[in-house]
DNA sequence: AAATGGATTAGACAAAGTCCAAATTCTAGG
DNA sequence: CCTAGAATTTGGACTTTGTCTAATCCATTT
């Protein structure tokens, strides 16, 4: 929406913005998710980061994962049984999961209304709403 | 709802009545999901299914969870980055989630309205859509 | 340059789930 | 009742995702 120009150099910024020490890795790992806008997992992200020269190792990608998640700078997305998704969208949103591809496509919250939810259990209170709506090709 | 006497007994029936050919296994497991209607994870069925006596393998419980879900006996519910729910309750409805205890509660989706959903990627049909609203205590 | 604290790493480890070939159990026919 | 064939179960190896730890590396400050 607002800012897409995705460099090297402003994702220093980001994590700086997010209280997160800018370390060449943790750049490397910010610049895959935002400058894609894509929905990866670990896995996806350790071959995209590893794949031109540098060399991040697995404990690496997940503890930076984890801190970005810990700083609100990315999101995880719980849907595919196998595999955590991370998201650089943290902006309230759903998403459509193609059941045929495991895509995710996000599916902005604001137009989105839910009516008829019961009330919480007592002493609960919401930390978020997921709507997941699983989608596949009509001529399967 | 409808009827609430879960034996053993009536599970033959109820497995039979999706084709399913029921053995002591299947009809171990299917007693330990249908007479507590829990969302239970596969180790806890394991774990309940061998706590009396019988001996139900690994291989057994995942093998016949699968064989459940693709007759619609019973459904995934995808909410714990770690473990697959498995859910007595193949009707339409939601999820409480308790982020603290990770306690699924079932939502009726009878009462709830979702407005404002996009349109579908072209030639993409709805196979369902899932609303997990994750709560907590309020005086964390 | 040395010290310090934070960050990264390899590799061991754990947990969920799958796979396979062997063994068991069930069913039908003779 | 007996047996062949089919269905089911099983132990254990294997894979994948993710965590943990102790050693090493690196950046900043003095
Ligand atoms: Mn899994
Ligand atoms: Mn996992
Ligand atoms: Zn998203
Ligand atoms: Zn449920």
């Amino acid at each position: 929406m607002e800012k897409q120009n995705y460099t090297r150099d402003n994702m220093a910024d980001l994590l700086r913005a997010h209280d997160i020490n800018p370390t060449h890795q943790r750049i490397e790992i910010a610049y895959a998710l935002f400058a894609r806008q894509e929905h990866l997992s670990a896995d996806q992200i350790m071959t995209i980061v590893n794949d031109r020269h540098s060399e991040t190792s697995k404990a690496t990608v997940y503890n930076t994962l984890n801190l970005f998640k810990q700083h609100n700078l990315i999101r995880e997305v719980i849907v595919d049984p196998s595999k955590v998704f991370y998201d650089p969208n943290t902006g309230p949103h759903h998403h459509f999961f193609n059941l045929e591809t495991g895509e995710l496509i996000d599916i902005d919250a604001g137009d989105v209304q839910i009516q008829g939810l019961p009330a919480l259990p007592a002493g609960m209170v919401t930390e978020g709403v997921d709507v997941i709506v699983r989608i596949r090709p009509s001529n399967a």
